[in-house]
DNA sequence: CTCCAGGGGGCCA
DNA sequence: TGGCCCCATGGA
């Protein structure tokens, strides 16, 4: 069996061109993509739509709105999407630190000079949840390391990837990704991995399975 | 019925 | 550091 060898930029345009844009982070505002990311931790996005519609209803996302609610309210709220005592408190945390940082995304960007290490600060904010909220919140061009992307490359390269710090060391994009194309980038992975690389799945038998990286 | 999803933290060797 | 356990709901 040959494979064909391919560059992350250019496994990013084989996946595109076969996949279509996936409209990764469905949201209205960057408010709303902090709680889904807070609330998807380990739950299914169905569950967290459930969440976020009732929250919706009662804070319109809004930060003091949201920093208002009791505890009791806030965890009525997101009971859908489980764990809500840990993610109760992951929320009220992080909107604590932005109403603290005066809620300007583009500015905390700008002015950190290591947000990722800042946002591992907050409790309930781990590896894969501060990276996922530097590429769709503060908009800067990093790769995530999830369970799909590890799966993922761990099949196309020939290096196993344990856990995610391992695969977040050896793995970051080239200067070739725009953020948009870095947000689409991690979109693609995952929707690949839920039709290709879940136990019952056959990755064998998909566009990628002849493929292996530089 | 069991399994697990777009994880994180605490504990222990 | 690395492995294990717990957190909790709802859909398949």
């Amino acid at each position: 069996m040959t494979h064909k060898k391919v560059t992350l930029y250019e496994l990013y345009q084989i996946m595109f061109q076969e996949m279509g844009p996936q409209g990764w982070w469905p949201a209205d505002s960057k408010e709303e993509i902090i709680l889904g990311a807070i609330l998807v931790q380990n739950t299914n996005w169905g569950n967290v739509e459930k969440s976020l519609t009732r929250l919706k209803k009662i804070t319109q996302f809004n930060v003091e709105k949201i920093l208002t609610l009791t505890p009791e309210e806030l965890i009525e709220a997101i009971k859908p999407s489980g764990f809500y005592k840990n993610k109760s408190q992951a929320i009220k945390v992080v909107f604590d630190w932005l109403q603290k940082r005066y809620v300007d995304f583009e500015k905390i960007s700008q002015e950190s000079n290591n947000l990722r290490k800042e946002l591992l600060t907050l409790h309930g904010i781990g590896e894969e949840t501060a990276d996922v909220l530097l590429l769709y919140v503060f908009d800067q061009s990093v790769f995530i390391s999830d369970s799909y992307a590890r799966r993922l490359f761990s099949k196309i390269s020939n290096n196993e990837f344990k856990n995610y710090q391992e695969m977040n060391r050896a793995v970051q994009l080239t200067n070739e990704f725009s953020l948009e194309e870095a947000q689409e980038f991690h979109g693609l992975i995952d929707e690949f991995g839920k039709q290709y690389l879940k136990e019952t799945a056959n990755f064998e038998k998909s566009f990628l399975a002849n493929i292996k990286l530089i």
